[in-house]
DNA sequence: CGTATAATTGAGGGATATCAAAACCGGTGG
DNA sequence: CCACCGGTTTTGATATCCCTCAATTATACG
């Protein structure tokens, strides 16, 4: 990971890749998320990029951020994650913040949301594109609360799996079968509302099943198929996700 | 409750109340609100208002609405509530419907977002508070989430009743203290993701704590204090809560 | 190598679910 | 007026999922 802070190239890659999956779009469609190069903060593991309720939106451009919540007697739980790709703005609750839970890179997203915004005429593609992905962000906190409200920890699991492939798909991070996996046990546990020891036999347990492979920060699914049952997916995420594929 | 389907008089009552607390709003620019009578319509309990997916937005005029999701096997969560004053759109999953928890009335959305649109240049003020109104739904999602996975059974239980003294305050339902209940057990716990038969014993445990009342359709906060901090509120939420008592 | 962080395993307890039945309640019809 | 009815609330008993505490093993890192 790179540890520099300075100017960068403009580093779309991700975010180019996610409005792409939403709308097919031309090389000429896409210059025009391009914006004059800017700074780029660079965050270690735990580092508070964004604080609640204050700051400004930043695009992420590598490593995982979370938007977390933590309680005064120190229970968290985070409530949304942030990929490469994604914009993260500021937590709307005093308690609130965007944290890194990895080594991250950001850049101020203000030059993308400008150039989205003079897109909404010269690229109205993209621009439908960006609002498909950000109708794509909601369903995820709705899919979030179904997990939470609805799923045993094993479907749990099962279900922001198949959720994060298919993000990582859509952003060209991952082929559908294989992806980053960065997070550390603690991290998905504060996601999935679980301890951190049933979440490790609850993985353990999706291991032995030949659900899933982890080894050396890289997720495989073994069985797709039976995953997303397991996990419960709505027939429009499914297809949603899946359509990135082919 | 009204069984006719016909033409009605501008009801905005609770949606007016609700943007006049995100913004002082003068009754000249309210009248921007203002649109042609259009057609409502009549919901009786567990009718299916918007189907996964489809159909037009919809204000809701009286009743609740639960923007509901039903697994295979029958499991239902209850993702968000919309409650008088609020708009539902069509829910983006397959398997999702917005679904009248109790008796209700709704109109077609698009005449009031079609005002709304034109008081953008019009009365800013109301765009603005329109804005301020969407921003706190996506804040009740987000609630919703650290209610499920990081709160106890009592703890959510307090958490959602603090939520929705607020939302029926801000829209001129209650003072703040008491406020309309019509909600059965069972759509209860499936907003709060437990059994019926612990949400009667969690509910019947804040009654012996003296914290809450419920009698014949109403619900009272006797110690509203105690209760945001059972229910871990946060700062700004219960800033914003409880600003519109005064 | 030694230290810190993360992953794993074991044992026991607590919170919540499930099953079953009883009490309650507003409406309906005799 | 009373009996009855479906839906709702309440209560009891038992099972299960998941949490907590504690210790051990693996992994990264200087």
């Amino acid at each position: 990971m790179n540890l520099v802070v300075g100017k960068s190239a403009p580093p779309l890659g991700p975010l180019e890749s996610k409005l792409a999956s939403f709308a097919a779009l031309s090389a000429a469609e896409l210059c025009h998320l391009r914006s004059e190069p800017s700074d780029f903060q660079v965050h270690p593991v735990r580092a508070v990029v964004l604080e609640g309720g204050a700051g400004a939106a930043r695009l992420v451009t590598s490593g995982w951020l979370g938007c977390t919540r933590v309680l005064p007697d120190g229970r968290r739980q985070i409530m949304h994650l942030a990929l490469p790709g994604d914009v993260v703005t500021a937590p709307p609750f005093a308690d609130s913040s965007a944290v890194a839970l990895t080594s991250a890179r950001t850049v101020d997203a203000a030059p993308v949301l400008q150039a989205l915004r003079r897109a909404r005429v010269e690229a109205p593609n993209v621009w439908r594109a960006w609002h498909a992905a950000q109708a794509e962000m909601q369903r995820h906190l709705l899919e979030q609360i179904l997990r939470l409200g609805s799923l045993t920890a094993y479907e749990r699991t099962a279900n922001l799996i198949v959720e994060l492939v298919g993000r990582n798909t859509r952003s060209g991070l991952s082929d559908g079968r294989v992806m980053p996996w960065p997070l550390t046990q603690e991290a998905l546990s504060d996601i999935l509302g679980l301890s951190i020891v049933h979440l490790n036999r609850t993985l353990t347990q999706l291991r032995r099943d030949r659900l899933i492979e982890i080894r050396a920060g890289v997720l495989a699914v073994c069985d797709m198929e039976r995953l997303a049952s397991v996990a419960n997916v709505s027939a429009l995420a499914a297809a949603d996700g899946s359509a990135r594929l082919r």
